[in-house]
DNA sequence: CTGAGCGCTGGGCAATCTGTTCAGCGCCAC
DNA sequence: GTGGCGCTGAACAGATTGCCCAGCGCTCAG
């Protein structure tokens, strides 16, 4: 659960060069190989290392407009409003939150006008009651977590 | 920029066995290896397929409380309040939006209490005039492509 | 103090995969 | 009909992987 420095150094490094290899890493980070591979193998099974699943550009794949929806459920209805949000192919991500909405969920569509066909289908569900919208202009701080790790593995100097 | 069907397999495969390298692909698709090879240079150099990061998972790092901020930004402070926000680890993510807010931002914690140093971090800056935070109960819908990828692959019968 | 457990090192092994190249073949457009 | 393009099936050397081992220093419990 906790990472030290070495695991850190590792995870940067991955995030950087994902196709490096045990054995190129082991070399820049001056430790010998069977470690690298070793601290792997536990920061894979601790979970902190989910996998290292291709990233796709949803633009590339032709659905450049992302936007974010809040979501108002009707009470009780929570279940079915997930089971629902979940066979839209453009729902790319739901969240169930605290404060002035419900659910929070991240959308992506072909256009701005198809961005409409994609709430009618999100929102065409009996338990939603209101859905509020925000379409996002510019990703200025794209999904990060390098700072994360190198916070993380500075306050742990060896657990 | 348009993906086939193949090039769909191929993405949905490797996002389900990230570990699993060209050769052992061409066995499962049926095709031979140039032609997986050739399918991921182009996915790749086309910007579909950015690269395969490790999934570094938050909670696992001890930061297992996930919010989303909605800032409201002075006019012409957006730049300096980018800038601002990069230099916050515990920020994962920023995007500028249309609609109510300015900005969304995705936050991480080590716990509630927690939070709160975070968001008072976010909005001890100039720029930033109010923010509302939303606190994740549960993440109902994992960040996922695969049913997207399904989809612009079925529409694009070879392109 | 002593012994056990643990993590890291440095080495070695066979098996596998990668990057790359080649010729052949069907298909489409010009 | 000819060229371009994509896929196949094969080959090659080079590199990497998964795995195992003995040795060594450190820490902790007895």
């Amino acid at each position: 659960m906790a990472i030290d420095h070495l695991d850190g150094r590792i995870i940067v490094l991955l995030a950087r060069e994902p196709r490096i290899g045990v054995l190129e890493m082991s070399r820049r980070l001056g430790v010998a190989r069977g470690t690298v591979q070793a601290r792997l193998d536990r920061l894979q099974s601790n979970g902190v290392i989910r996998g290292f699943g291709p990233e796709v550009d949803p633009a590339a794949l032709g659905y450049p407009v992302t936007a974010f929806a809040t979501l108002q459920i009707r009470q009780g209805q929570g279940a079915d409003v997930r089971a629902h949000l979940a066979t839209v192919p453009e729902v790319l991500e739901l969240h169930t939150t605290t404060g002035s909405g419900d659910m929070l969920c991240r959308l992506v569509a072909r256009s701005n006008a198809d961005l409409q066909r994609v709430i009618d289908r999100v929102v065409g569900f009996d338990g939603i009651v209101r859905a509020s919208t925000a379409i996002v202009m510019e990703n200025a701080v794209p999904l990060r977590i390098i700072p994360l790790v190198e916070q993380a593995a500075e306050k742990q100097e060896r657990a």
